[in-house]
DNA sequence: CGGCTGTTCTAAATCGATTTGGAATCCCTG
DNA sequence: CAGGGATTCCAAATCGATTTAGAACAGCCG
């Protein structure tokens, strides 16, 4: 039996190294994980042995028995149109990317699920004890499917008329909508409209909500147009088309979602129109889409690498039944001024 | 003991089923999972009384018994520096972005591991039945830590003297290389020099041959420096102050490395030359950071999308056993020409 | 009716860890 | 030296599924 030292698997068992080091199963676990009372010359022993013999434990055995995954999840449920195009799933990944870091300083795994119908099977599949959605709509599926199953969540945007409040991460929606608006009125706009998506999001309802604080102060007609998210850029064409034509003398439009403003611009400069001396847009998240955009889009910062830093770490504690914060706030949105707006001469 | 119903958590175990049913155990493993020899009746029952009561299989304990994971992780070990900055990992996140989805599509979660030396630890803490590594270096720790915890391990680009030769998606690094110089004499360039990273990875190896190919076919000097790829955009800037002032005439200069690019521009700008006037400059991955530049940097496109597509199968079959392919060849790298390049009249 | 084959189901073993509830030993005190 | 309290260790139960080996019963044949 003692043969076949090198099985390349991590094919050893507590069983082997207790045998090994003398003693019990029972001590080899004590041992190895500093509980319970196990004399320090015998535990050292225990841990040089299984150390020596390059025992690993059996992840599933150990998950099965603690009950716990150390693994969580990010969900997004924004339509692949919306996300994709040339940053493919840039807000998604934005957040991955700083998040898998927070994630591993907890010892989580972060495992990444898109934006697809296919998605609802896997969700079930996943061994995870928590998750981050992004951006989640009033009764977002993924939500509640995650919740039904006992997985903590927690969203990075506040979930609108949420069924029972998710732990969220303030993206300070009002906010973000208040300094675009106000900038685009110190640019010298007058007749600003608002291009948002028919989801009820967050970040759509906080930022109707500035829009019409802000014109309500300033005796600015109300302009409100919507289009679907799934119709990604094309859609946002459409919606401004509608938008000029029924409401001429419109010299701002304010397109959050990053796919719909290209689409204005593109439809604005098929007009003979140009951006920003006779139309002027700006967009929210600032990400390859509004960069590379001709001209560049005015866009937020959203510090999207802070807030999934947050995230997690509400999730974390959520996980860890430290059940307190219920709503943190992140960093305040700043603007990012690109070409796409700059009109008023002292700018 | 029929109470609570509705307890939240998948509290629900295969005994609870069996009970509801009238059955063992086993009939239900069996009925649910259409293994073994079940009445139609009986396994139509059972599985309708499942549907009912809400059961889900418990995964990890699936999991021990079955020995699969289904999940996979996606590994870099690229510097955080190089991969940082604007585009935090712009590289390892595209790939990311499609891994996803495949993923998704064969089944599995995809996890992410960052490129941090805590990840080592991380490493063995996951669950997973394989991985893919972008660009592993020549004796790429990560890659044999996975490899001897038994894990499977196709990569991104070939790893270049290969332990013992990974399976690997080719990102043609040669033909890379002869694009971009190609396209550089087309544009004039006479003296072109090449900046490549100290760590043995296939695209430095790949792009100096190609490079060195083509110096020799055209009688054109040989001028290669190297950086530290930890150094990112301050050690590519310190690189090329060494290329100007060691060898003047340099009228072109390839950086394959994003950062060292960026930083490479900045110091020619610096010492009053024009970028791409006195000097060419081009990158490889055609990303955030070569999009945003000042001025944009040409760059090749290397199809990162299909690429993880592949990447994703070919470790699929991989793990399922059915080890045939060892090498596969995804699109060919294309041009994309920016203004950091152009000076030829034609283009 | 005894014996054989096939179908349908089940009890118990198994995966590899953690945890519970003692058991054994030693030391000290009264 | 009996009895109490630490200390150190271990056997067995447990987590929740899958799988093996075999039981129970039916139908069929000679």
């Amino acid at each position: 039996m003692s043969e076949s030292p090198a099985r390349a698997q991590s094919r050893l068992t507590i069983a082997d190294v207790a045998r090994a080091a003398g003693v019990s199963r029972t001590t080899v676990s004590h041992a190895l994980n500093d509980r319970g009372q196990v004399d320090p010359r015998t535990r050292e022993k225990v841990k040089q042995i299984a150390q020596q013999l390059g025992y690993r434990p059996n992840l599933r055995a150990q998950r099965l028995r603690t009950g716990k995954a150390n693994s969580i999840a990010l969900v997004s449920s924004m339509p692949f149109s919306v996300a994709g195009g040339p940053s493919r799933l840039g807000f998604m990944m934005e957040i991955a990317g700083s998040a898998m870091e927070a994630a591993l300083r907890q010892g989580l795994a972060l495992v990444l699920v898109p934006p697809l119908d296919a998605a609802e099977a896997l969700l079930d599949e996943l061994d995870i004890d928590g998750a981050v959605v992004i951006e989640p709509a009033a009764h977002d599926r993924n939500v509640t499917q995650l919740q039904r199953r006992g997985v903590q969540v927690v969203s990075i945007g506040r979930q609108p008329e949420g069924d029972q409040a998710l732990p969220y991460i303030d993206l300070q929606g009002y906010e973000t909508g208040r300094i675009l608006l106000q900038h685009l009125a110190e640019q010298g706009a007058l007749k600003t409209a608002l291009l948002i998506g028919t989801q009820p999001r967050h970040s759509y309802v906080d930022m109707e909500q500035a829009y019409r604080d802000f014109a309500g102060a300033r005796e600015m007609p109300v302009i409100i147009v919507r289009a679907e998210e799934a119709g990604g850029e094309s859609a946002g064409r459409e919606a401004c088309r509608a938008l000029l034509e029924n409401h001429p003398g419109i010299d701002a439009i304010c397109a959050p979602v990053d796919a719909f403003a290209v689409g204005v611009v593109k439809e604005i400069q098929a007009r003979g129109l140009r951006v920003p001396e006779d139309i002027r847009v700006v967009t929210r998240y600032d990400g390859l889409r509004a960069q590379s955009c001709q001209p560049p889009l005015t866009a937020v910062n959203l510090h999207l690498d802070e807030i999934s830093v947050l995230a997690i770490d509400l999730l974390f504690e959520h996980i860890n039944g430290q059940v307190k914060r219920r709503v943190v706030t992140g960093p305040a949105p700043s603007l990012v001024v690109r070409a796409s707006s700059r009109t008023a001469p002292g700018a």
